[in-house]
DNA sequence: GCGGTTAGTTCAGGTTAGCGGAACTATTGA
DNA sequence: TCAATAGTTCCGCTAACCTGAACTAACCGC
């Protein structure tokens, strides 16, 4: 946790590592629900559903460092925003087109809700 | 050999399917001359340089199977097609832009060179 | 300061997927 | 029929992914 976040410069973002990043459903999941929130998130709320925290961890990093989003800690969670105007700037039209098909698709859409209302079915 | 080509119909086309199979360079780039040469081609044209017939095998099923391409046996060949109209069908415009990018980024230009420090052009 | 809670990272290991060499199959042409 | 061509299939090795467990850092109440 002490290491400092590591945020590829646009130059550096290849068209492969992003589609790479977005071709797995969770972290697709991940990037929809942080376009359609419009809003920095932190990890447990853009997570999709009760996954273990150290593959959310292991999503964040790809997408990370596949250059989509910024993280930035913020006392003891980490705030992700979302880099699609630089992508986009590189890459035009490539994040708009992805994200429609997807939220076309329903991806992203299990568990809108805040996670916090799901992780209560205590005794 | 025998066995029939398997083409998934275009309700089974996933979105994660589509974005996993363009993220390898090597299928990128057989994507990218497909359409450049807008025209059918065999597996050895198509692919980007001297790959082993085994790993060039396996991206052409990869890209099959996720629907991408269309293949038909002719002779000892096989010739492959774009199924592009289809996909862009079902998810509009994310084909066109990866492609352009693709294109933009100089991948599928002869000998799929690590191109990591050339594709910076500011665009 | 101290202990507890929260939020996330790092490490280790078990499982899975991809790459590529070797052997095989179909088709074509001489 | 024999050789060449174009791909496929099988199989082993390696790398990557997923996740439980342990750890770190910040915050809060006392």
């Amino acid at each position: 946790m002490q290491r400092p976040f590591l945020h590829p410069a646009l130059g550096d973002v290849t068209l492969e590592s992003v589609l790479y990043a977005l071709a797995d459903p969770v972290r697709l999941s991940i990037v929809c629900k942080l376009t359609s929130g419009n809003c920095p998130m932190n990890c447990s709320s853009a997570a999709p559903d009760k996954l273990p925290k150290s593959t959310q961890s292991h999503h964040y990093q790809v997408l990370r460092e596949a250059g989509l989003i910024r993280s930035e800690r913020r006392g003891t969670e980490v705030v992700n925003t979302l880099r699609c105007a630089e992508i986009n700037a590189k890459f035009p039209g490539v994040i708009p087109a992805i994200l429609t098909a997807a939220i076309a698709a329903h991806i992203g859409r299990d568990s809108t809700v805040p996670t916090r209302e799901l992780a209560a079915p205590e005794a």
